[in-house]
DNA sequence: ATTGGCACTCCCGATTCCGGAGTGCTAACT
DNA sequence: AGTTAGCACTCCGGAATCGGGAGTGCCAAT
């Protein structure tokens, strides 16, 4: 039912879809003959129309009105009629220029990317950061701050920082917190989070440490500081939805508006697709996304053979997925190589 | 000029002012008479209208509309009109019920802030985060994370958070990274951070380190990792100026979100509060923002004695100041205590 | 199969119109 | 003198109206 359109159907639809994406305005059959190369009747093309509008490809506002493309249709577009090409050298160049300083930590970079991200496609970015539980514990440090409050530090592989206050019934002394830690990271370093909890409950039961108070201590302690922290989503740009005129409704734009502050939903998206390869894209009512209407096209980011996170692009449904394509592929790429070595001066990527 | 107002042409400010905050609509003489207890005609108050947009108090947008407050009434009105209250025991209960859970790191706690003051407020929840070089440094670790990269942990006294990677010429044993850093929290530890690099250079050129090449690159390591980071600033809230009239107007909003995105704006007004004792109250134009039309109420939050960071409510001109000048007043003192004590549930506050 | 022609539909912006709310002024009243 | 009733005038904003333009669907001719 959708393999079967013959070639002037497909260079018709085609066309729709790119003008619409252009305008934002129900295209009509006038000017789908003019911008089409071949010398074709607005009469002829009004027929295919309807066989299009029939097998759920266009919609029309009312009678009398152009066709806009359907969901269905972006998704035949992408899946068949796109060949996505590569970014610009200007984009290049942008992104070149906006990279964050030497030096800068792991949070700090994604929140750039995800500037970045908006920046150059137009539309908002959003960057999903690496799922603490996910990760490989580098180091794990105890700060005393007076009070009986300690501050546990913990760190990943990949220079991504947690910290999170525990309380302790009474004074630990200097000495005994670097016995601790270094008890600790002699036991838990280089395992993954997974694990460490494991480790942690396993040890609790150890004869060796139930007789060591402090051991035992530094064991619940950790245990305490733990428990997951929340997601971190940035998404950034946002103030670009105001320039899309099917937002320029007011309670429509709240909507949006709310979803973002919530992030809980993008959360549940953005998850779905840490577990696929190279970029997705989600059309339209595919989002499950509350306010319809929008499009999401992601990737993951990732250090070396471990995936971290997922970034991309939201825009609206009528979104120029020929450009944002490659655009949140690269930055994917780019974002990877910074977590993973470092370097900033990148030679071009393939 | 401003003073001499006598008790009727008060309460008819008054009035005006508080229907107008109510409705977003000029407001006519008939609706003075009828708010007004006195039993006065509708031409008498005419007569005193006149007056008071004589004097600069009130603004017509056209004849034959209601008038409007400007400013500088809704800087008399809360300088001298309006006696703020408390904060009611709902909103107290709503309070405890959103405090950040047990063992919240400062950021976490500081947002949290920033989105109870907007869901109480219904306006635009803002917290700028304690100044880094503000405070007194409490901790230093170094992480090796392999690659020749090191991650600068930085622990101030109230158990903020700063990290930043530095990288390296060559690979850093574990034993020399403990005794660096060793070496620098025994400097460092328990100094203002403006103190703090003014010790880094000091030592620098102390004889004992130049030939002890670990220190000497320790010290240097250190001043890599101080440059100062840029402010945090939590906005929480914005899609509440939605439900604002007078931003109905889709241009406006776009302003507006395009400072949300900004911040820096944001960070000149707050700094100054910084300074200021009690809660600050700007109107209109006083916040040099760009997009007029906003007022902002801020009140600074601090640890013991010391002044941390602001925080505050954003909202149109048109606000409530009545009920948010208690709220972020409330909150402010709710968050020192968090922060300083880290006690979660508390006694009222007086 | 394609196309020109034609009647029909519907939106959208411009225009007009009218009622309501409010003002300012003047003259009368206390 | 301060207050008030009365009145003419202004202006906004929503409802109604209108006409052109863009587009469709269908039919008959090629």
């Amino acid at each position: 039912m959708n393999g079967n359109l013959n070639d002037r159907s497909r260079q018709i639809l085609q066309v729709i879809i790119e003008d619409y994406i252009a305008t934002a305005e129900p295209v009509g059959s006038r000017t789908i003959t003019r911008r089409l190369g071949v010398n074709l009747s607005p009469a002829s093309v009004r027929n295919v129309m309807a066989d299009l509008e029939e097998m759920g490809f266009l919609s029309s506002p009312h009678t009398s009105a152009g066709r806009i493309p359907t969901d269905r249709a972006y998704r035949f577009y992408v899946n068949t009629l796109l060949q996505s090409g590569r970014v610009t050298s200007e984009q290049e160049e942008e992104l070149q220029q906006r990279l964050p300083p030497q030096g800068s930590d792991a949070s700090r970079i994604l929140r750039e990317a995800s500037r970045m991200l908006s920046s150059l496609s137009h539309y908002a970015g959003i960057v999903l950061a690496p799922r603490f539980t996910e990760n490989v514990l580098r180091h794990l440090e105890f700060v005393n701050l007076g009070n009986r409050r300690l501050l546990a530090i913990l760190v990943t592989e990949h220079g991504i920082v947690h910290n999170k206050l525990v309380e302790v019934q009474e004074e630990i002394s200097g000495e005994d917190l670097v016995r601790m830690t270094n008890y600790l990271n002699s036991l838990l370093q280089g395992l993954p989070m997974a694990e460490v909890r494991r480790r942690l409950i396993e040890q609790m039961q150890n004869d060796k440490v139930t007789y060591d108070a402090l051991l035992d201590r530094a064991l619940r302690l950790s245990k305490q500081a733990l428990t997951d922290t929340e997601a971190d989503i940035f998404i950034e740009g946002q103030a670009n939805f105001f320039n899309q005129p099917e937002f320029a409704d007011t309670t429509r734009m709240k909507e949006i508006f709310r979803a973002f502050e919530e992030k809980s939903q993008f959360l549940a998206l953005l998850d779905r697709c840490l577990a696929a390869d190279g970029v997705q894209i989600f059309i339209g009512a595919e989002t499950n996304l509350n306010p319809g209407g929008m499009s999401i096209i992601t990737s993951a980011y990732r250090s070396g053979s471990r995936k971290l996170g997922v970034l991309g692009v939201i825009g609206p449904t009528r979104m120029v997925y020929a450009s944002v394509i490659p655009i949140v592929d690269y930055t994917a790429r780019l974002v990877s190589r910074l977590l993973h070595s470092g370097e900033q001066r990148l030679p071009a990527l393939t």
